[in-house]
DNA sequence: TTCGATGCAAATAGTTTGCATTCTA
DNA sequence: TAGAATGCAAACTATTTGCATCGAA
């Protein structure tokens, strides 16, 4: 809130309520699913501002969205930052370490110049549960 | 064709058409842009049309589409799949060769039981011209 | 008391669907 | 001539925008 006043926002009661429900559970939700959760307190709240909320509050680096896949986009906390594997199947999301994504970066950079963000576009694929080959794991 | 045929399919000259402008040039399409084509010869063809017959051409393996970020999907032919760097900045976009994939495909599979497909969803990032480094590129 | 924030409705982009009609096999 | 394919309009999902109003500083 203090962020939000010192770049010249207002402190609304939407946006506590927004943040709040941000803070309250720190893992992913869409715009919708936020929207709903502010309207069970403030049930006037229309669903752009929310959007407009969510730009602002990415603006200043408190949270993010992802997109993994189809379908709306998540948002949550920039402090908790990282990639996601989702199944295209099944849908199942894993928040997967930077790390994972090192060799993938080094020779991106190395062979087109390229730096790429692993974070704000999921890896889509096939979880164990849904791949072809998971027979052989059971 | 005759694969349409085989598989209880019909030879409409739409679909005739559409096959001739996704051969004619093999790179990416948007559904609006084979439309834009294929209504250039026969102006009266829907944009519903093409999406149902992309959809069957997909389904029955002629050609696939991917995402390449914010956007419209974009359509080629099965024959040349590959994945896709695309910077989020001027929206340019790399073939990626599938081997440059093999790293991140093996530690996920390991780590994770995950099989990914990196050519359904492409990877996103900045090119040398957009990256905030590319100073020291020139 | 100004100017940012909001609610609402409507616009947008991309894609899908319902339904009556057309055309291939 | 049966049933697949089509055109058109309308629905749909996710998101954005115009505009009059409201409210925080």
């Amino acid at each position: 809130m203090t962020l939000l006043r010192e770049n010249g926002g207002r402190a609304t009661s939407t946006r506590r309520l927004l943040l709040t429900c941000l803070f309250e559970d720190a893992s992913h939700h869409t715009a919708d699913q936020l929207a709903t959760k502010v309207q069970a307190i403030n049930h006037d709240v229309s669903i752009s501002t929310i959007y407009r909320n969510l730009y602002e509050l990415e603006r200043l680096g408190v949270v993010v969205h992802a997109h993994l896949g189809h379908g709306a986009a998540m948002y949550h906390l920039a402090s908790d930052t990282h990639g996601h594997l989702v199944c295209e199947e099944c849908g199942m999301t894993v928040e997967a370490p930077d790390k994972l994504f090192t060799g993938l970066t080094e020779s991106v950079a190395h062979e087109f110049g390229f730096s790429i963000d692993p974070r704000h576009f999921a890896v889509l694929g096939r979880c164990a549960r849904c791949s072809p080959n998971s027979v052989i794991h059971g």
